[in-house]
DNA sequence: TGTACATCAGTGAACGCGCGTTCACTGATGTAC
DNA sequence: TGTACATCAGTGAACGCGCGTTCACTGATGTAC
């Protein structure tokens, strides 16, 4: 009957009587976060969708099986990675923008110094999906933890969050467009339609729903989400190579382009 | 000496004295185009990454090897199908625009129409590069032709293309920044970093370099470029699904933003 | 402090699978005279 | 029109590889008395 191996069942958390400080506990951490490590290195290298457990525990000097007294099978492992990037775009993101309110400049170059710092993890969050993967729901709450920083940058001061402070983003005259018609628009982003999506927006308020932004920032968060990842995910994927501009300047006036007529 | 198969270095374009029309070469192009066809369903399902020539074949109801007389490996088969792709966007788009000049909403709904067709073609072309794979440089040639409509786009009646056509873009009063200064700034992308920028797009100029347009208009050609994949590939991979809002609303108000103040 | 027992990390063999690719070969199709 | 030959599509066996995962087992570590 014991002879089933009872610890076969238990990948993953440790339910048995260690406690939380067993030299035991210790050690199946440290192993744990070496997996992990490896792991990183190779999402780094290559991406997920070519994430192999037995390159790992042979990077370990362990045998394959061994990996499952850790997590439960690769799917398991994936999960792990991508709860761990979007935990840690979250909190980069949120210490960008603490003490508050949030700076949307700081907020942007956060994400695009955590982007640049490992592409493979960006892409892991935002990147085209694994294939046969499928995220489970806990992952839906960091993300709209990182929304709902933004959403703050964009409620608090204005809707431009800390414009003005960067200084000097104004210009009296628009060198582009010299014979457009004059119009207050703001950032580009309440045209006709626009305004139509603000409107649509606070009708749909199925997302941040308990948050107090105004629908015009909702749609400047949600702009500011969407053109940032076009470049990163666009610049990373190396789209921008041979084109000779400096991809850093264009993000920072597409950035600019989010804050207003400041 | 002939007992070695002569035949076997010969996948892809023939060089026999088979000429353009004989049933063989028709053949040929028949099953070329067919296993093309298994090739993009398998993209369709689970995306280029896991592209497996046995499957094909078997699919095909002909054994693996087979396909070597048709390509010469995996590689080669993933070559043509991005080549593909890319080959039809810069059709999509160049009909789009076609006669010119190019009118920017016209575009964007094309490329939105192309996405939204098959999303892992999509990201075939502008998705997380395929591990292990890289791109030929004739690909580079396309890309550019691409962007070229878009230049001829923004180039064309002012800035904003067919600004106005479209009608009723205008508004007067911005709901969303009441007590902002009023500067007249256009399409949010050139306040002072905005300028900058294009400044630094004049400097640098490698990439269109022969081409007409003035800076303002690479600049936002550029941002239609990297706005509107923002949004794509965002709501191709799922990122939008809970919130709420429609997408197709939002890619509006996205292309709006770039339209200048009209 | 020592002994008996339970727990648990890790191993090695094995299963079944699919992959890309090579090779020598068969049989049908086309070509030359 | 018929015969000899070349071309070429496709097959089946095989190579070598790596994958995820299971299973029964060993040996070390920890726990209970």
């Amino acid at each position: 009957m014991a002879a089933k191996d009872g610890a076969r069942d238990r990948a993953g958390t440790p339910r048995g009587r260690d406690g939380a400080g067993t030299p035991r506990e210790r050690y199946r951490a440290q192993v744990r976060a070496e997996i992990k490590e490896r792991a990183w290195e190779q999402v780094a290298d290559a991406g997920a969708s070519v994430l192999s457990l037995n390159a790992i525990a042979k990077q370990m000097g362990m045998s394959g099986p061994a990996l499952y007294r850790y997590f439960s099978g690769r799917d398991d492992l994936i999960t792990e990675l991508v709860r761990d990037a979007y935990r840690s775009l979250a909190d980069t993101v949120t210490a960008a923008g603490t003490p508050g309110p949030p700076d949307v400049r700081a907020l942007a170059a956060a994400l695009r110094a955590w982007a640049l710092a490992d592409p493979h993890r960006y892409f892991l969050v935002y990147g085209t999906p694994v294939p046969g993967y499928h995220a489970p729901g806990e992952i839906t709450g960091i993300a709209s933890e990182i929304m709902t920083v933004l959403l703050d940058g964009f409620t608090a001061t204005g809707s431009a969050g800390a414009a003005g402070q960067g200084g000097a983003a104004g210009s009296a005259d628009d060198p582009d467009e010299p014979g457009e018609p004059q119009a207050s628009e703001a950032a580009g982003v309440d045209a006709g339609v626009g305004a139509r999506f603000d409107a649509h927006l606070a009708d749909h308020r199925v997302w941040a729903a308990e948050h107090p932004a105004p629908p015009a920032a909702l749609h400047r968060a949600l702009s500011f989400w969407t053109r940032l990842h076009g470049v990163l995910s666009l610049e990373l994927a190396g789209h921008f190579t041979g084109m000779g501009f400096d991809p850093d300047l264009f993000f920072a006036a597409e950035v600019e382009s989010l804050l207003g007529p400041s």
